[in-house]
DNA sequence: TGGTTATATAACATATAAGTTATATAAACG
DNA sequence: CGTTTATATAACTTATATGTTATATAACCA
């Protein structure tokens, strides 16, 4: 799945997340979500590319301005793909429990 | 938080997620791990140094080998994360917007 | 119309990532 | 012991990421 590559690629940067953080209490223009960063306008400007690469977001022409809002497909994605970690997590949890009773008997 | 940086990061990689889906089946070796791999023997090490830094594995020492396991803190710490886009992606927009606008008077 | 505003893109510097081969370490084994 | 086996590390190459400044585009406004 190379939409998981760039999916959690873009969640790599601290950036990214802070800007998607902003996005979840609703859409914002470009120079809305560059005045927060101490970063110039081209830079957000290419961190929005990449969120829109990956699906994170999309965005709407109005005017000279691009609104931007989260987009769910991506993460839904990704959620799929953390269960399969989190089922096996729960597993091994589960066989450590195991492992820990079968130590224990004694006391 | 610099773990999430790491975590995201080290999911963004398509052999690191696949050596993750290898041992969601259970504990492997480094050997058993690069088998599977059109890779060499330092490229997998490397992978999993990475994966061990951001605490999506962990390794014990039995004689000369490391076995490697699924550690279940980096995914709970994204899980978390993840969660709050996920309550604003379930949310409607237009009427948290139109609350979010109500909430600013100033301007 | 001409200037301002909002955003995108190009060109560039620097840092980091990901692979390679060669080599080091250290336990196991005969 | 010396050899094999399992793994790690170093040195290197190449590609990509992230920031900058300068500039382009296109809508808006006086």
């Amino acid at each position: 799945m190379a939409n998981l590559d760039a999916a959690f690629s873009a969640l790599a940067d601290p950036t990214r997340r802070a800007i998607l953080a902003r996005l979840a209490l609703g859409e914002a223009t470009v120079m809305e979500l560059v005045e927060p960063f101490d970063m110039t306008q081209p830079a957000i400007s290419r961190h929005l590319k990449v969120l829109e690469g990956a699906g994170l977001i999309v965005r709407r022409i109005e005017g000279t301005k691009r609104p931007c809002r989260l987009a769910p497909s991506a993460v839904a994605e990704i959620d799929q793909w953390l269960g399969m970690l989190r089922r096996a997590l729960e597993t091994n949890y589960d066989r450590l429990d195991g492992v820990l009773a079968a130590m224990k008997p004694e006391k």
